[in-house]
DNA sequence: TATGGTGATGCGTTTTTTGCATCACCATGA
DNA sequence: TCATGGTGATGCAAAAAACGCATCACCATA
C-alpha cells in the first residue's frame, strides 16, 4: 500500500535506530530516507527522533507516533484480510509468538491443517517466552501469543488456557519407567537434562525443587527439546517436557516407542502443573486469518486436553 | 499530513458519492482524483466503489475500507493532539453533536471557558438529535455526543447522565406562573408552543400526554427555542424547556426576569424527567483536547445538577 | 434523438522524489 | 593530537510520479 510508505519507513528507522541501516534494509538510499523522515517531522511540527552521533533514537513524541504507526499497519492488515475474505479467498499473514514447546509439534500440525484449507494465508512463528511474547503483542509484531503464567501486562487478553502437567522423559529401560507417577525424590540422583531458564517447564521444575528443598543432578542444560530427547538414547538420564511438546506417540501410558523413549507425569504435589495461556492484545480486532486460526487453536486444545482446558 | 491524502480523498468521494463533486471540494481535477481512486483500488486488489451512471457508491469492501480510513484519520488526530500536548500547548479540534437544548447556553459557555485556557483548540458543534448524533460518533464525525434516552447503538459509551425535568415557560403574568409545580391538566386549554418531534423535550411531553390521555392545545411547532421563548411575550401561551436549555436567570424560583418569562417544573408524575446522556464511541481513545473538554462537561454538569447527576 | 451527467484514458507539462557527491559533526583510537 | 570511520544533513541534476487538458464511452432523461 503506497500511502503507508512513510509510516513503514519510520517504523524501520525506529527499529534499526539508524537511518543508514534502515535505508539499506529498505533498499533505498539513506538520503532519500532521511528526507522522508525530515518531511514527516516537519508535518508533525516537531522532531520524532533524537539525533545521536551513533544514529537516532525515538523521543517521547516519536514513541507515541510509532505506536500509532504500528496500529495503522496492523489495522490495515486486518482490513485487507477482511476484504479478501469477502471474495471467499482467505488471505493474510498470521504472526504467532510462543515457546519452543508449542513450536515443536503442536503448531506445525495446526498450521499445516489450516494452510490445507487456506493456502493464501502465510505464517510467522516467533520463538519467544513470557515477557518477550507479550512485548511482541504490544508492538504488534505478533497477533497471538502462547505464554505460561504469570501474565505480566494488563494488555494481554487471555482467550483460553490449558493445564499442563510436567512429564519426565527417559529411556524405556530406565528404572523410573516402571512407575506411573514420578515423585521428585525419585529423581534426586538421576542425571537430569534440563531445559533452559526461560521455558515454562524449567520454571515449574525450579518451583518444585524449591518447595521440596531438593536439587536435581543437572548434567546438561539446553533450549533444544530435540537434543534433550535424543540424548536420552545414549545416557540413562531423564529430561522433562509438558504434554504439548511431547512427540506424538509418546504418552504417559505407552511403554515402548520407536525411539524407546517414554514419558511419565510428575506428581503435581511435587512439581506443579503449568497453565499455558493463549491470548492476544486486549481490545484488538484481529485480522480474519488470525481470528480463524485462533479458533482452530482453541478447538484443538479443547479436543486434546478436555479436562485441563478453559475458555 | 501528506500520507493521508489518498485516504482523505477516498473519504470525500464516499461522502459525495461522486468523483467529480468530491474533486471540486478538494480543489483538484476529477481526473487526478479518479486516478488516485483507481490506484488505491489496484493496491487493494479489488474495487471499493460501484460505478453508477449517476456517480459512485461504496461496495462492501469499500464500506470496510472507509471505516478503516475514518479510524485512521481520527487516530492520527488523537496522536497529534497528544504529541502537541507534550510541549504544553494543547492543540486539537473537538467535534460535538447535540440537540439545540445543549447548544443554546450550556455549550457556548463551556467552550468559551475552555478556549480561554487553550486557544489553540478549535471546536465543531453539530446540531443533531438521537440517532443522527450516535451515527456521527460511529462515523467519527463527532468525538462526543449529547443524547436523550433511549440509546440505540451498543457502541455508545455513556460517560455521564443528567436528569432533566421538563419545565413550563410562560409570561410572568400568566395565571400558571402562580403555581410551584405544573400539572398536565393545568395546561389542557392553554395555547402551547411546542418543540418539534425530534427534540428530547417533545418526546417527554408526548409520553406524558399519552399516559394521561390528554392532548394539549398546540398552536405552534418550532425547532427554535429562541423563537418559542420570545413568542411568549406576545401571546399568553406556554412553551417547554429543560433546565439545560433555560436562559441563565430564568429558574423555577424567580418571579420576574428582564424578559418577563418564568419557568415552572412539571410534576414528574405527569411528564417524566428526561435523562440526558453524554457519551463517546465505545472503546475509542479520545484526543487529549476532547478528553479534557469531556472532563469540563462532567464537572459542570455535576456542579449544576448535583442531585440529578450520575457518572 | 439530443442533452447533460457520469467515470476512464492518452499525452504533454509540472511537481515531487531520488541518488550522487559532499559537508559538518562526533566518538574512538593510534 | 590527529586520522579514521561512523552518523545525519544538503545542493543539484536526473528520474519518476502526479497533474490538467482534451476527449472518449456510457447512461438516464427529456
Amino acid at each position: 500500500m503506497r500511502h503507508m510508505t512513510n509510516l513503514r519507513f519510520i517504523d524501520a528507522v525506529a527499529r534499526e535506530k539508524s537511518i543508514r541501516k534502515a535505508a539499506e534494509k529498505l533498499a533505498i538510499t539513506s538520503t532519500a530516507l532521511n528526507r522522508r523522515i525530515l518531511q514527516v517531522e516537519d508535518e508533525i511540527g516537531q522532531p520524532l527522533f533524537e539525533r545521536l552521533p551513533s544514529g537516532v533514537r525515538l523521543n517521547t513524541a516519536g514513541e507515541l507516533f510509532v505506536q500509532h504507526v504500528r496500529n495503522q499497519i496492523a489495522d490495515l492488515a486486518r482490513v485487507q484480510s477482511q476484504i479478501s475474505d469477502l471474495t471467499g479467498v482467505r488471505r493474510g499473514h498470521v504472526k504467532i509468538a510462543g515457546g519452543a514447546d508449542v513450536l515443536r509439534f503442536f503448531l506445525p500440525e495446526l498450521v499445516a491443517n489450516y494452510r490445507r484449507e487456506h493456502n493464501a494465508v502465510t505464517f510467522e512463528l516467533l520463538r519467544q517466552y513470557g515477557d518477550a511474547a507479550e512485548a511482541s503483542l504490544l508492538s504488534l509484531d505478533a497477533d497471538l501469543a502462547f505464554v505460561f503464567a504469570p501474565i505480566r501486562t494488563t494488555d494481554f487478553q487471555v482467550i483460553a488456557t490449558a493445564r499442563q502437567t510436567v512429564h519426565c522423559l527417559m529411556s524405556a529401560s530406565h528404572p523410573l519407567a516402571q512407575k506411573d507417577v514420578i515423585r521428585l525424590r525419585d529423581c534426586i540422583d538421576v542425571p537430569a537434562v534440563m531445559p533452559t531458564g526461560k521455558s515454562g517447564v524449567r520454571q515449574l521444575l525450579d518451583v518444585g525443587q524449591m518447595k521440596r528443598n531438593m536439587t536435581m543432578n543437572m548434567i546438561i542444560e539446553s533450549d533444544s527439546f530435540e537434543f534433550m530427547q535424543n540424548y536420552l538414547i545414549h545416557e540413562h538420564a531423564i529430561s522433562f517436557q509438558i504434554p504439548i511438546s511431547l512427540e506424538p506417540g509418546i504418552t504417559s501410558r505407552q511403554t515402548k516407542t520407536t525411539s524407546d523413549i517414554v514419558a511419565r507425569p510428575f506428581d503435581t504435589d511435587d512439581v506443579p502443573a503449568g497453565i499455558l495461556h493463549i491470548g492476544q492484545l486486549k481490545g484488538r480486532v484481529l485480522p480474519v486469518a488470525a481470528a480463524k486460526f485462533l479458533d482452530d487453536i482453541i478447538h484443538m486444545l479443547g479436543h486434546r486436553y478436555p479436562d485441563d482446558f478453559n475458555q
